[in-house]
DNA sequence: GGACGTATTGTGAGCGCTAACAATTCGCGC
DNA sequence: GCGCGAATTGTTAGCGCTCACAATACGTCC
């Protein structure tokens, strides 16, 4: 670090420096075994007094790899995508490559596209897709890139290879214990139908009740939002003593909502209205009462989905076809038994 | 979009097609103006029929330019960094650069030093460092680097350039609004010690009780998350009657648990005790009693962080003085004040 | 001591693009 | 019809690295 000229020193800098060629640099840079000590030596010496840093760009031209993967998702502040963006990056770096992200605001096929487009030029060598909306499965389907793509949260019915939790598995295990607690009926609210996963819940939920032989009563739709579970919930509190004693909630967001119009409307949880939620952000430990919840384990979809995508890249597997899933677990707190985890007992 | 080769098409390629030379080409997606419209129509086609993408390597290689920016990152799931990291990468893409993140479980000297170097092997042109502990800005001032870097969340202490919301004054504003209404002393519960922003809150907290002449109580320390506010809240339930009626919290996530304690030591909100909050996350307007807390403006904080790293790149500011400072908010609801905003009333 | 195999180092040719400059074409006035 | 400047297009060098191959050095064995 001693000279500090305009240009960077490039290999050929340091070969000069150091008394060997550029090629031998280059070895000793990429860790060839055939170096001999003495001369490593010599090179790292001129690299480290050179400050000398391998120019990417170059190295990617030669090498028609660039190491870096894209990641195209929306709503990341909400905590299943910032959380999976997360895992992804980590799981990424983990096998030596960089990440760059794109988020958008709304995920729309233009958006989406443009995302694509850009990524593309920034030289990605291939892409997981975050993409829970319904709308934008069909236009990764068909939108052509020069790149594989993975879709997360897509559900696996879109023909493009895709990480999956198992929503429907989530939403029967929440809504089976629901019932399995003795309720008769569990009331279900959605998400927006134009989420796969706020679909794949509430078949979920139908799938369970019917198995229990029980009919679904009356779905109610939110947008995910506490604002939207809170009037959702206003709606819920009207229906207590008519036969409304479990509500099964399709994110732990609008759960809090709910609780909060519940309390307000006079009527206990779980005493008088038993609620689950779905998720388990970190805050629902801590909600009043505590909400029972599905946790989606998010490191495990980062690393399926980058192993899937590498996979991709190296040829190794058949684009199209390849499906994961991934099993939701139940957390069971407060919200459904009293008698239940109360804060502090479980890890934070 | 015709042929399907091995190599994707290269400049030389779509011009022998187009029946122009590569120059010609690189002008046509460079957007030249002096290029005949039958030219570039022509070469258009071509690009069109081949499924042309311009090469990135190669064009950085030519260009010592990336267009890449960096962003080191922690705790990307809690809502402050993913926010922050939102509004980065939206402001770095109207700036027409992609941003490469790299996301850290725990920010040390070296898991820093490492980010940066996997950062600068990716090529970026200068790198963002969400930075909010202590020790990482020592880390980034002794740190070299062969680009620019502006820390933000690290105080305008460091001798680094930095983007910070106005934590002290966030603080003031928050104590100040507790003694205005009423409150004979406010106490604190504090985040770690080695956070900046905690640090800073604490400062303005003493500063507002100093300014109305009240001596400060007790000091009481978490760790921002719910649990260690229920744990922290526990103890403040003893201190009720005994001149406890207002606290402030460092973080809403904090300010949760402790509400979660005091409901359950049977103290009530705000009647009893009143507690405020800091980062306004989405879900504090549906806590048991909505939340009074402090907001932050990530989108400027990303906006302008992100315009001073290229200032940086471009040389248009000199390296070492460059501080901003951005203003928070109050935003009262009914933990402070019984009256005041219900959930619903406030946009969502 | 010479031949042969192996470890080590060097050389030359791209990778695919842009920048600088050279060459050509075109339009127009006289 | 010629000359000139502007518009348009082409040519030539790199950018800094890696890959494939050539060259040299070093041992070892008979």
């Amino acid at each position: 670090m001693t000279r500090s000229q305009l240009r960077p020193p490039t290999m050929a800098d340091v070969a000069r420096q150091a008394g060997v060629s550029h090629q031998t640099v280059s070895r000793v840079l990429g860790d060839h075994p055939n170096v001999r000590d003495e001369t490593r030596a010599k090179v790292l010496r001129a690299i480290e007094e050179m400050g000398y840093r391998r120019n990417f760009s170059a190295r990617a031209l030669a090498t028609r790899r660039t190491r870096t993967l894209g990641v195209v998702a929306s709503n990341t502040t909400l905590y299943g995508p910032a959380s999976t963006l997360f895992a992804l990056e980590e799981a990424a770096r983990a096998e030596g490559y960089l990440v760059s992200t794109v988020s958008l605001r709304r995920l729309t096929v233009e958006t989406l596209s443009e995302a694509l487009d850009r990524l593309s030029e920034g030289g990605v060598e291939g892409v997981v897709a975050i993409a829970p909306q319904r709308s934008a499965v069909e236009a990764l389907a068909e939108l052509r890139h020069p790149f594989p793509v993975v879709a997360v949260g897509t559900g696996s019915g879109a023909g493009v290879p895709s990480v999956n939790v198992d929503q429907n598995l989530g939403a029967r295990l929440a809504t089976g214990h629901l019932l399995a607690a003795g309720h008769r009926r569990v009331w279900h609210l959605a998400g927006p139908e134009d989420w796969q996963e706020a679909v794949d819940r509430v078949d979920g939920w139908r799938a369970a009740l019917e198995e229990a032989d029980v009919e679904p009563p009356m779905l109610l739709r939110g947008d995910w939002s506490p604002l939207s579970g809170y009037r959702a919930g206003q709606e819920l509190a009207g229906w207590v003593g008519r036969g409304l004693t479990a509500v099964f909630v399709a994110n732990d967001q609008m759960a809090l909502g709910v609780l909060r119009a519940l309390r307000e409307a006079g009527v206990r949880t779980p005493q008088d209205v038993a609620v689950a939620g779905f998720d388990d952000i970190p805050e629902s430990e801590f909600f009043a009462p505590p909400l029972t919840t599905v946790r989606q384990d998010f490191a495990t979809v980062g690393k399926r989905s980058i192993a899937l995508l590498l996979d991709l890249i190296e040829g190794r597997t058949p684009s199209g076809t390849s499906q994961v899933s991934i099993e939701p677990q139940l957390v069971v707190r407060a919200s459904t038994f009293p008698y239940l985890p109360q804060p502090g007992a479980a890890p934070g």
